[in-house]
DNA sequence: CAGCTGTTTCCTGGTT
DNA sequence: CAACCAGGAAACAGCT
């Protein structure tokens, strides 16, 4: 898609599935209730922090962790290990993860494609994608030769810090209200899902949505009636598709990640 | 620098 | 009447 950022890996000479960076995940969405801090950092001292990643010589083999095995290679229980961390470190909504999706070997995780992701866990999907993307262009030693990652993971904060930024900073507003549909703690029912299934959401607060979106961008003289108007906007593209109802508003063709998991 | 995207701002006119 | 909706037009900001 044309809104999407330059993919720009920190590895040229790999071959991979390009990296798609989440120009679309905010930091509310993944982090309700965490202070903020920089997702990266808590990526990279994922990576670097002993405490999540017992010492290698003390996995047996039959016994090991995720983490000490290449993603190709896992089991459907590496793959579950690897969810529930993700789940935990980065506190995804589970509500939004079809965990059935995923209990499948690690082969059939890494053929999935970012869509399927999305398909299978809503916006935590694409999260999800870049995470495992991550962990296979780091390559096996990622995880076992400290010398080599250390210089891997300085590489990959450098570079990938700079995507996470743009991420957080270039929400687009269709993006900011799926993200605020999507995540009740800071939704203060300012919106409400009208047709779940439809993606028909109705704007119960139109002041307090502007006032959000106005905070997000720094705009306080941000009004609903302005917001509206760039809403409307969104018909011509196909991420909104018009309903004939006051503050109501529908997702269309070519929005994403505001599906819930069909089982 | 030019051009493009995604709004932001403003406005006229019509609807609920 | 207040709060919305429809869009046109033009200004703007960030990015390529």
């Amino acid at each position: 898609g044309p809104s999407l950022p330059h993919n720009h890996s920190p590895h040229p000479s790999a071959s991979y599935p390009p990296l798609v960076m989440l120009d679309s995940v905010t930091h509310s969405t993944f982090l309700p209730n965490a202070s903020f801090c920089d997702p990266l950092m808590s990526w990279t001292d994922l990576f670097s922090n002993e405490e999540y990643y017992p010492p290698f010589e003390h996995q047996t083999a039959c016994d090991s962790y995720w983490t000490s095995v290449h993603p190709e290679y896992w089991t459907k229980r590496h793959v579950w290990e690897w969810l529930q961390f993700c789940c935990d470190q980065y506190k995804l909504d589970t509500n939004c993860i079809s965990f059935c999706h995923f209990n499948i070997s690690g082969l059939q995780l890494c053929s999935m494609t970012q869509e399927e992701f999305v398909e299978a866990a809503g916006l935590c999907g694409e999260y999800l994608y870049f995470i495992l993307q991550n962990i296979r262009t780091q390559g096996y030693s990622f995880f076992n030769d400290a010398e080599e990652s250390k210089a891997t993971i300085k590489d990959c904060k450098l570079s990938q810090g700079c995507h996470w930024h743009m991420g957080l900073q270039s929400s687009h507003l269709w993006e900011f209200v799926r993200d605020l549909l999507l995540s009740p703690e800071e939704n203060c029912g300012i919106l409400e899902w009208e047709d779940r299934e439809q993606g028909i959401f109705r704007v119960v607060k139109s002041e307090a949505l502007a006032k959000m979106w106005g905070q997000r961008k720094k705009n306080d003289r941000m009004t609903y009636e302005k917001l509206s108007r760039a809403l409307r906007y969104y018909y011509k593209t196909g991420i909104l598709e018009r309903v004939d109802r006051r503050l109501v508003y529908k997702f269309g063709k070519n929005a994403h990640g505001w599906q819930e998991d069909k089982l």
